[in-house]
Order: C-alpha cells, then structure tokens, then sequence
DNA sequence: GTCGAGCTGTTATATAATTCACAGAGTGAT
DNA sequence: ATCACTCTGTGAATTATATAACAGCTCGAC
C-alpha cells in the first residue's frame, strides 16, 4: 500500500457514516458534500476529498447516494471482516463504553470483559461476560479479539496491555493516561480525558 | 496576540507538566528533553519546541530543573485563575470523569453536576452537589463556572450545550457524537468515543 | 437546442505540524 | 588548558493536512 491513509480520514469516515445511517432512517436518499459537511462540521472540500479517497462519486446533480454511500464507507471500514472487542477494567468508564454501543452499529463487537474483582468474575454485566484478568491471554486468543479498550487505573494499564498482545490483539484503545510501550504492530490510540479537558480550560481562560 | 498557540501544544504541555509531577515526587531533580520524550512518547525535538513556546530554558549540562519546569507549565496553562467546571449528564460517564479527577491536580476543579433525573437532583454525586438541569444557566452564573462537560445522551446534546452558553461557560469538553452548533467565541472540543473505537478498529484489521 | 446555474472530481496552493541539523556552550577527562 | 562529548535553542527543511480553484458535466428553463 503505497498511499496509507491517516487516522483523521478514517474518522471522518466514521462520522460520515454514522450520519448517513441517521438520514437513510429519516428518509433521506441523496445529499451534497455541503450539506455532509455541514452535518458533520466539517468543509464540502474536506468531504469531497474524502470520498475520493475511498473511491466513491456521485453526481453533479443529484449529489452522494445516501445508501450506496454507506455501504461503500462501511465496506472500506470493516473491510473483510467485523472486529471483535473486549473492555478491560469495568468501572463506570468500562460501563459507560459498554452501555455505549448495543444499540449502535459499528465496525466493532464488544464481547467480553475483564478485571479483577473477583465479585464481578462471572457475572454478566451489560450483556457481557465477565472474566478474570489473567484468563485475558486465553480468552482472547479463543474468541479472536483483535481490539483492546483499557479502562483500569493507570497503575495496571501496560501489565493489561501486555496481556493484550499476547492474546494477539493487535489494536489497543488506552484511556489510562500513562503511555504504552508496546511492539510497533500493535496499533495504540490514547484518550486522555484529563489532558484534553486542559484544553479545555485553557482555551476557556482565554475567551474572557 | 500574533502566534496563536495551538491546542496540540497544550495537550502536550499538560502531559508534561502530569509527568513531571510523577518524577518530582520520585525526588528527580533534572532531566534531559529525550527523557521527557521518551517518557511521554513523543521526540526529543517535540520537547525543545514545546517548551521554547512557553519561554523555558534549561542548561545543556544539566538539562531541565525539573521543579522549575513544572511551575512554569502551570504558571502558563492555568494562566491568573483556576477555572471551575460543570459535569450535565450523570450516567457512568460522567461519575466515571468525576471520580477521575479528585486526585488529581488539573486546572479544572468540577464543582457541580447537572441531570433531569429528579431521584439525582439534591443529591451529591461523587463528591458533587446534583442540580436539575433547567437550573444549569443560574448556577453557572452563580458559581462564575467556565468549563461544562457534555456527557449526556445525544439528543439532548445541543440543548444542554445552549445552556451552558446562557450560563456564561465559555468551553465545553463534548462526549455526546453530535455536532454542536454554537457561537464562535466558545471553545468547543469532541471526545468520540465511537469514532476513535472505529479507529483503531481499522487499522487493527489491517494488522493482520 | 442553447444557456445558466450548481454540483462533482481533482489538481494546485496554502497552512500547520513535525523533524532535521547544527552552532554554541558547559563539563569532565587527561 | 585542551579536547571530546553531549546537550540545548532555533532556523531550515520536510511532511502532513486542509483549503481553494476550476474544468467538465448534468439538468431544468426557455
């Protein structure tokens, strides 16, 4: 693959078709880039752009076939395969993610779970199975777990990581705010709330 | 103010400052910008440039104090006045943000909590008096709150962010996958979760 | 038919962000 | 004292990302 794509395209992405979903329901069947790109906070340029990337075109009058266009996004998204997920760490960030997306369609299955409570190990808690963190390596590798969501306290996040990827999951989402050293293979996004709520703060103190 | 300073920069900076704290207690006393680098995943160059933004110098024998740094991070993110924030939305996200930051020492003290569940409101939720929302815009006058975190369902998103305007806030962390339309002179920065989640599901499927 | 309006696809341009590269300076060994 | 080493601070080069610009097409109005 000579052209790699970046993250920010597959986000996009992403967006685009969680909107796409949205208007199909409401009856929608044909649209312009402004009007995605207005959904979506984004520039008609930008979208443009990004369609040409994953090959799609509309046309100059009717605009994107809104069902077409989702079933292109969604076939470059998911690929071959859907993914399957597992959560690490169920407090209530673990449950929030969990609680998140039964009801959401996306490339990513979340079937399992982990921690160490052994009053939690078991049980099913938001429609998933609970297994103790050291049956990590051989559940994944049983279920084919191909992505990680980390969401214990920092102090453990890269002995789970580790467990991870040797249960050859090959993506990892990190919410703890520590940084991972990991094998290059594995994909690695972080989410750290506290630092973009900083951000946050700072561009706040700034508009007075 | 000619040189706008990018969000990016800050989110590093923040990163720095929350490691440098960690080695402080450790009783480190300097350290060199490769070993911050390392230590936050990012380059040594990235280092230097960041803190030649902020106007920090350290010596190429001993290279930063750390300490000295420290205080000049805070000095700069926090500017004059720490800014107070307000959570709406007590789901397990948003206990989860509020039980996330007691401990640790941010530029943003969250001081309420804002819900339409009346079995919640009067209440105090993780350490956090519980307002109705419809109370939201009095409230955050009252208590000159600056920051609001979004962690409500996304349909209730754009009224909840209204709100918050009408109150004064003046930068909002959104968790909710909506695109929020409101006045330019807000500060307004997505957390997706299940835009980042498709993410790593993407290239986790390309690690095969 | 012919014209005008408004859109797409794509190339060109502009802007932002990161990395490189190196002069200058302090330090310790000899 | 001198030399070799290794670091910082920073301009220059590179890379990544987003915006602008425009030719070409399609359709509806007349």
């Amino acid at each position: 693959m000579i052209n790699v794509i970046s993250d920010k395209t597959i986000g996009r992405l992403s967006q685009y078709r969680r909107m796409l979903l949205q208007l199909k329901q409401q009856g929608v069947k044909h649209l312009f880039s402004h009007q995605l790109g207005d959904a979506t906070g984004l520039t008609a340029a930008q979208v443009r752009r990004d369609l040409m990337v994953i090959g799609f075109t509309g046309s100059p009058s009717k605009g994107y076939h809104v069902e077409e266009l989702c079933n292109k996004i969604t076939n470059f998204l998911d690929g071959h395969e859907h993914q399957l997920g597992a959560i690490c760490g169920i407090g209530n960030l673990g449950r929030a993610i969990m609680g998140y997306f039964p009801g959401r369609k996306s490339s990513v299955d979340i079937v399992a779970a982990f921690d160490v409570d052994q009053a939690k190990v078991g049980r099913v808690i938001v429609g998933r199975r609970c297994y103790h963190i050291d049956e990590m390596e051989t559940i994944c590798r049983q279920m084919n777990i191909s992505v990680g969501i980390i969401t214990t306290p920092a102090d453990t996040a890269q002995a789970v990581a580790e467990q991870l990827v040797r249960g050859n999951v090959k993506g990892i989402l990190n919410f703890a705010p520590v940084v991972l050293k990991l094998p290059k293979d594995v994909y690695v996004q972080n989410m750290d709330v506290s630092m973009v709520l900083e951000i946050v703060a700072f561009f706040s103190g700034q508009k007075k």
